[in-house]
DNA sequence: ATTATCTATAGATCTATAGATAATGC
DNA sequence: ATTATCTATAGATCTATAGATAATGC
């Protein structure tokens, strides 16, 4: 009985009541397409109650997106952490990381593409959370290839398309798939270390 | 000198002047939060002119899609054709053929995203067509395990991770940047070839 | 005749706030 | 006293249409 490392989301991230119906309605229609009145109804109270846990609209987006992001940023830093020395190994866990993130809370993972919808030093604050997760899969590949784990033709270019494939999850994943997120996050981890040239064949 | 293939998004696609406009501002702000009027000013006509055009706010990104994605799926199929028996040849143009359409119009390629806003029988048939690209995809690496060239752990989830890495090309590409859509095309087939098991390090 | 545009406006909806009221904690 | 909610409403904005007008093509 092994236990649940702290880099993997095991129990999904939750929030006050006004928040996870945002969540929701922002799920199903976007945050410009939900107004706030939808909201409301969902948590059973009036407009105004919102205005006052949150300043305004945006302010609701930004506490989901301050929570799911920073989420994401620490447990793949502990996941790195974690791993020892091997590259192959830190790729995997900070991958499985995310995976994990990913397949917890699909809606909520799926906000993060309504980021660019903030305004100004909100967008810029949550661009730089984003930019560290980016730099933990950077420093992993870059570490690898630098020992000759890893063959990749370009390292910006690497790292970007393993992120790419992690967040198209949310669009797919449904919690009673065939696939539990233990499985999506191996086959993952496993589909990250053949982007960076790791030869699986041989081994398995 | 080698001719473009037919497959291949040279031309970056165009359209109307108010469906040019619509690409802009629903690419800056998406597509409800996007007022008519943004849309009418950029074009310098009245709201007026555009419902003259097109029925509703929803035809306009209705056109804007089946644009879009019919190139990409006709293109796609265009690619298989053209590629012979080779299955890594097959998906590496396949490839090619959708990076080429997301670089030549990152702003269009990204509206893809806006889909689930379409309702009813308008979401169905652009699901329909993205499936169609989905389907191009698995025949190739379907058929490629068949012969022994690849190996994957599970179809379905290998070309979901395709489709994630180059949907995510629009987030990033900026067409001034270091690396031509010809590069990057090129890139993203070498590492969709490394996704299905082919182990390139031996060979180049 | 047809195509394309405009002015003017309907009617709904949206975010946000003012001010009152109830419930809770010291 | 503080926290949380409500009723009522301001004020802006949004999609869409009616009806008039200009420009183009036969």
């Amino acid at each position: 009985m092994s236990e649940t490392p702290s880099w993997w989301r095991d129990e999904p991230l939750r929030f006050s009541p006004i928040l996870e119906a945002a969540i929701a309605e922002f799920g199903a229609k976007g945050y410009h397409g939900t107004p706030v009145r939808d909201i409301a109804r969902r948590v059973g109270v009036t407009v105004p109650a919102l205005y006052y846990h949150h300043a305004n609209k945006e302010a609701i987006l930004l506490a989901l997106l301050d929570g799911v992001t920073r989420d994401f940023a620490d447990r793949a830093r502990a996941a790195d952490a974690d791993a020892g020395d091997d590259p192959v190994r830190r790729l995997q866990q900070v991958v499985e990381s995310i995976a994990s993130g990913m397949t917890s809370r699909p809606e909520l993972a799926a906000l993060q593409s309504e980021l660019g919808y903030l305004s100004g030093e909100n967008r810029e604050r949550q661009t730089a959370v984003r930019d560290e997760i980016e730099a933990v899969l950077t420093a992993v590949i870059s570490d690898g290839v630098g020992s000759g784990d890893f063959v990749v033709d370009d390292l910006a270019e690497t790292v970007r398309a393993v992120l790419g494939m992690l967040q198209w999850i949310p669009t797919w994943y449904q919690p009673g798939g065939p696939s539990s997120p233990a499985d999506i996050a191996l086959r993952y981890a496993r589909l990250a270390t053949r982007l960076v040239g790791v030869n699986d064949r041989a081994r398995r």
